[in-house]
DNA sequence: CTACCGATTGACT
DNA sequence: GTCAATCGGTAGA
């Protein structure tokens, strides 16, 4: 028994998807508690798996910076949908992701900012490496594969054709229980309820500057932007 | 169809 | 820190 918990915890320990239930709540805790937690995605070229580390809330009230703030509109119609399903929208002719949250027809969802590599690293490299417009002086360093909303898509293979899938399923892409895995030391142990988490105003957004609706853990190298700015 | 905008990134001062 | 490439989504003719 303790033999096969070593050798989960080598590989990947926890891949089961969070239920919607846990999306179906509101959108600052859910975004909150996404940090820790492990993305998934598994194509035929083999599987990619990281800590989330960073993400924003985007409310389904009074918040101008969301998509859905004027209305529903055929872009952001998956944010009106259940909670637990990718909202991926493009921006800049790049991809980024979220998750919904909230009952069916509140508009909410957390931006998927960035992870933390766990698997599948060799894998990310080339899929950035291959798809940068501007061509990198030199491959990507491992703190940049996944670093930035639109980075992590293309580490992960995620664009518009994962719009709406649902992230509970457990397959092509999920987002799994918080994980044990793999030698990344004390930072990937780290209790994403415990102190630890920093909150910032949102990046590139042009209004609402009032909200801190990002959240990022503390000391992670792995963080899009590590200040509040 | 055209015009405009942007929840970004990579390059540069 | 600043700047703009670049293209999908959207609104409007």
């Amino acid at each position: 028994m303790l033999r096969r918990a070593m050798v989960d915890r080598v590989t990947r320990v926890e891949s089961r998807p969070l239920p919607r239930a846990f999306y179906e709540r509101d959108v600052v805790p859910v975004a909150r508690q996404l940090l820790g937690k492990l993305l998934v995605r598994q194509t035929p070229e083999g599987v990619t798996s990281g800590r989330i580390v960073e993400v924003e809330a985007y409310l389904a009230r009074d918040d101008p910076a969301n998509h859905a703030f004027c209305g529903r509109t055929r872009r952001n119609a998956v944010m009106f949908g259940p909670p637990g399903h990718a909202y991926v929208y493009a921006i800049h002719s790049r991809w980024c992701l979220n998750a919904v949250t909230e009952p069916e027809g509140v508009p909410s969802a957390v931006l998927i900012r960035a992870v933390e590599p766990l698997e599948g690293m060799a894998l990310m490299r080339g899929r950035r490496s291959a798809r940068s417009r501007r061509r990198p002086a030199e491959a990507p360093g491992e703190c940049d594969l996944a670093r930035g909303p639109a980075r992590l898509c293309e580490a992960f293979a995620i664009d518009r054709t994962l719009n709406g899938w649902d992230l509970t399923q457990g397959k092509v892409l999920w987002i799994a229980e918080t994980t044990i895995a793999s030698g990344r030391g004390d930072a990937a142990r780290r209790d994403p309820a415990a102190p630890g988490i920093l909150t910032a105003p949102r990046v590139g957004v042009t209004s609402a500057h009032d909200l801190s609706l990002r959240f990022f853990l503390a000391n992670s190298a792995f963080v899009s932007r590590p200040g509040p700015r």
